[in-house]
DNA sequence: CCAAAAGTGTTTCACGTACACCCATGC
DNA sequence: GCATGGGTGTACGTGAAACACTTTTGG
């Protein structure tokens, strides 16, 4: 089977930048290309755009189909199309990035992806293709959107402590917050409903638990309101 | 000629969103079309991509054709591509947005469209496929940015009176500005450089001219400044 | 009882906001 | 000389930032 057209036409790609947090750091989910170009090398996932599938589509199914990731905060980053950035031919890339909890995703490596694996931030290999620019402008984009936008509980479980919000924004953000601060700010705002749980397993003072209260965002944001760390 | 490949693939065009700024209102640039589907009916300028082109360049080729526009500010805005958003068949599109002076271009129609004009953001016709859509997003996109990077210069002549800088805010962001907080809000970032000229031509005392110092901004900017309005 | 992290208020300073009058120029 | 917009300073309140100790729990 082929396909024939008038023109030449550029091939069309997704790649996802995946995001993820633990204790210690802001990893990126990789995987280890199967194929060549660049075999072996690390790249971000990604694949080919089928026909009759939006981009949004394409990047949840090559997300899944290659580390089993799926269900999770995912938005159009940038469109990357240097006739350059593929040897082979003219490919464009619309590029996306992924908020995921590190805890709820079994990583399986799959299809034409030989590993997957999370890779600290500040510790990632050369990548494939431009994909070092790719990732960078996600970075970017993250640090500056997780500021005046509610995305980062993405990152988180749904209950979780006011300790692991602070740690997420100083990870991400790469800076020291003021514990005291950041409460009285953070609870201020009101979007956060307080649990009557604490955490379990933990070998001193258990903290209370919260969830982010979309709902109440949602209204508030439509009356003006304005999240901002 | 033609072009065949394995698998099938999406068209790709570019579009763009031009934005210019007069006395009254804030004004978005668009073509009537000459050729089906929607022939007649106005939209954005814009179309196909073609290959060994970046979406960029593909733009600003598209823009300058169909408009006679030409080195402006453009930056990409998102990338369109639910596959029914053409009657014709899958095509994703590449979503620009431009800022202009409307003094420095003299628009003239050509190419596939029949007439190229201005139109005031709050009265603009329906437009053709889901241009709509896209210009809301690049609306959205300019309020938003306009107030943390100084991009709103690029709507104004080289050397502009700081009544023409406050009304492009109060236009863009649709609310007043109180005029001394402005101007020492302004001023005080370091990033005008003021002139030896006063506007001419206006039948009351004339203003100070003042001229945006983008090397300037951009060292400070490196030192950690943030543009805020 | 000791280690570890949770939880809690106050002071200070910078910045945003509100607000009204005199000045320069062209006609 | 009058109409039009240019240009200027201060007072107040809100919110950000700095800062240290007590409480709770598990081991």
């Amino acid at each position: 089977m082929s396909y024939t057209y008038e023109y030449s036409r550029p091939a069309l790609t997704v790649d996802c930048v995946v995001f993820g947090l633990d204790q210690d750091d802001l990893k990126v989910l990789l995987i280890q290309r199967g194929l060549e170009p660049f075999a072996g090398q690390w790249a971000l996932p990604g694949g080919f755009v089928r026909i009759d599938e939006s981009p949004e589509a394409s990047a949840r199914r090559e997300l899944q189909e290659e580390t089993g990731v799926r269900d999770v905060f995912l938005e159009q980053l940038y469109t990357f199309g240097e006739p350059s950035r593929d040897p082979r031919e003219h490919v464009i890339s619309i590029a996306h990035y992924a908020l995921v909890n590190l805890d709820d995703h079994e990583i399986r490596a799959a299809t034409d992806a030989r590993q997957a694996g999370w890779f600290a931030i500040d510790d990632v290999p050369t990548l494939a293709f431009d994909h070092g620019t790719i990732l960078k402008m996600a970075h970017d984009r993250l640090c500056g959107k997780v500021r005046y936008q509610p995305i980062g509980f993405e990152l988180l479980p749904d209950k979780f402590a006011l300790r692991q919000l602070q740690n997420l924004y100083e990870k991400v953000l790469d800076r020291q917050i003021d514990k005291r601060n950041f409460r009285k700010k953070i609870l201020s705002m009101g979007i956060l409903q307080e649990l009557d749980e604490v955490e379990t397993d933990v070998s001193h003072r258990a903290a209370r638990l919260y969830r982010f209260d979309k709902g109440k965002y949602n209204d508030m944001f439509k009356n003006g309101f304005n999240f901002e760390i």
